[in-house]
RNA sequence: GCGCCUGUAGCUCAGUUGGAUAGAGCAUCAGACUACGAAUCUGAGGGUCAGAGGUUCGAAUCCUCUCAGGCGCACCA
């Protein structure tokens, strides 16, 4: 039995013993906690919020704890006001190996997520621009959110939401038709380029943008090619089409190397056809009203207001986010919709979900902006429209190469070698784009980015490959690997427990990730376990040992370890190579 | 100016929602391959948790103030 489930259980039988209606089984299993060293116990609890309620000191409620349930397979110690109780280690490793062996590659996951409907957006680049350095925040923490909550049997539907409308693309717009070279964004050609043509177009916008400093008409001209476009006018949109196809292709090649795939692509020109309803609706339901010529709404407790029409006339980013939520409100009537979008745009979804609220939209309290913080640059946030942004493809390509270098460097035999470097260079990257808090700030520095070493996605790509290799020496000897049906008799090494105890964590790590929608606790938890897989490798022989059911036993172990791992990276949508 | 966020070892970050002696990785130094893969493992040094008050059995964590940095504040997304 895993240990989410032995510490409900647990949980619930401590709450049964006090029966009193103030001490309830969630309460206790969200006070306990890991003690400090393994050697103390398993898990913690701390009797301070017990003494008070129950009016006893909490050294003495810890001793009433140990007397009742010691035994049983668990040892209780009270040691001061915490009660420090220890499975068996039998127990512990008879209940999580049979699970792991049981489930295989759906271990860890369950279904209290079942009949939930949840709709997460996020990577949603802005067409003609090349995936840069800051999407990959809100792709990778939302495809991992999304595998974390499939993998607990919810329903989700994944959105990329491309900018493909409104000023921003105008803006391309006018620097094409000043500077643009048609014959670079023609698929027809036969020497169409789809990376010269995204090169191309980064090069004209970040010229407009120069540009725009010293000649503001540039931007009127930008706002006139909206209106075009808005009116449909046929060169605009001609070009428009051709623009948005080329930059979908682009963007999909850099997410397959990723192991990202969505299930609805979308953009917000999809909401373009019916946005004068949206307005309407918007302007009687809402209340918006006329301010300096455009439409606003008041949001109560924001002083900003929601703009949702331009003086010209034409409509924004929000407007098109308002009919984008009310379809999918309609489509999929979700439990929760998640944007994750960058921390930065905190005050346009205050606005967005304010203002569906004021129209009447109670499920607007089901959306949430997960949100993230933002790449810095030095100490300069990084920003296409300037031309200071580090592209994916390009990153991906580096740590590739690294990896590459680092491989040829230590297995120079490797047959595979190119295909092992993508697998751990582009592992590296996600993982270390995992690895900390979603909300903090990250600083891009290469050497941090492309590290190989420590706690890094190569250092569990590489605790698998030590799996993979004594099962393969183990096959071949005909080694038996399995779950060792009576243990009584064997003494586990505190090596073997930590990998035991580490092992039956997953499941209760992913909910963790789900309650705060934080894959950090996935990589932090993979890290964990093979650490301690890492020291239980080093220290116990495992094919080499003399005792046959020690063989078996930590074979299973490393069987176990294996699937583990690998369950973890592919929800992070990582692959393990077999050798490296 | 107003609002939000951040400040923990030289660097990058954890700290299980208020609990035990504040922990990892990198870097530095010292060790372990005639052992199942050394992309590994073991150990050492390194801390006024930005600062000052407060709340209580107990604070890196909660409250107040100060300092430093970041982000946002209607016709961009």
């Amino acid at each position: 039995m895993p240990f989410f489930d032995l510490k409900r259980k647990l949980a619930s039988e401590i709450a049964d013993y006090f029966n009193s209606p103030d001490i309830k089984a969630e309460a206790l299993a969200a006070d306990a906690g890991v003690p400090p060293q393994l050697a103390l116990g398993h898990l913690a609890l701390p009797c301070f919020k017990l003494s008070k309620v129950l009016k006893q000191p909490s050294d003495m409620i810890a001793k009433s704890l140990t007397e009742h349930f010691s035994g049983k397979g668990i040892t209780v110690t009270p040691t001061g006001p915490y009660a420090n109780f220890k499975w068996d280690v039998g127990y512990l490793y008879s209940t999580t190996l049979e699970s792991i062996f049981t489930k295989k590659a759906r271990y860890g996951s369950d279904d209290s997520g079942k009949n939930k409907h949840i709709v997460f957006e996020y990577c949603s680049p802005n067409v003609a621009k090349k995936l840069g350095f800051q999407h990959i925040r809100s792709t990778l923490i939302g495809n991992t959110l999304a595998n974390v909550y499939d993998f607990l049997g919810y329903q989700t539907e994944r959105i990329n939401f491309v900018g493909d409308w409104g000023s921003q693309f105008a803006r391309l717009l006018a620097a094409f038709e000043t500077w643009g070279r048609p014959e670079l964004v023609d698929t027809t050609l036969p020497g169409f380029s789809a990376k010269a043509a995204m090169d191309h177009l980064f090069e004209i916008y970040v010229k407009f943008h120069k540009e725009c400093d010293v000649h503001p008409e540039y931007l009127e001209q930008a706002s006139k090619c909206l209106q075009r476009l808005e009116e449909h006018e046929a060169r605009a949109t001609d070009l428009w089409k051709k623009i948005r196809k080329i930059s979908i292709a682009a963007m999909d090649e850099t997410l397959e190397r990723m192991n990202i795939r969505f299930n609805h692509l979308e953009g917000e020109s999809t909401y373009i056809p019916e946005i004068q309803k949206t307005l309407k609706e918007v302007k009687e339901k809402a209340g918006a009203k006329l301010s300096e010529g455009a439409w606003i709404v008041e949001v109560p407790g924001l002083t900003t207001p929601a703009l949702v029409q331009k003086k010209d006339g034409t409509t924004l980013y929000l407007t098109r986010d308002i009919a984008a939520a009310e379809d999918r409100e309609k489509r999929f009537h979700p439990d929760k919709m998640f944007y994750v979008v960058a921390e930065q745009q905190k005050l346009h979804f205050q606005l967005l979900f304010g203002t569906l609220k004021l129209m009447g939209h109670e499920w607007a309290d089901n959306c949430e902006h997960v949100s993230f913080g933002t790449v810095l640059f030095g100490t300069e946030k990084m920003s296409t429209r300037e031309g200071r942004v580090i592209f994916l493809d390009e990153l991906l390509d580096e740590a590739k190469a690294l990896a590459l270098e680092e491989c040829t460097k230590k297995n120079p035999d490797l047959p595979n070698k190119d295909e092992v470097a993508d697998m751990v260079g582009v592992g590296a990257i996600i993982f270390g784009n995992l690895s900390s808090h979603r909300k903090s700030d990250i600083e891009f520095k290469w050497e941090t980015v492309l590290a190989l070493d420590g706690e890094t996605g190569p250092y569990v790509q590489y605790s698998l490959v030590r799996c993979h290799s004594l099962l393969e020496k183990a096959k071949a000897k005909g080694e038996k690997s399995g779950v060792v049906k009576d243990v009584s008799q064997y003494a586990f090494a505190p090596e073997e427990e930590s990998l035991i105890l580490s092992l039956a964590k997953l499941r209760s790590t992913l909910h963790l990730a789900v309650r705060d929608n934080e894959p950090y606790h996935l990589t932090y938890y993979l890290i964990d376990l093979a650490k301690a897989f890492n020291r239980f490798y080093y220290k116990l022989p495992v094919l080499q040992s003399n005792d046959p059911t020690q063989r078996e036993l930590r074979l299973g172990l490393v069987e176990a370890t294996q699937t583990t791992l690998t369950n973890g990276l592919e929800l992070l949508g990582m692959r393990a190579p077999k050798e490296m």
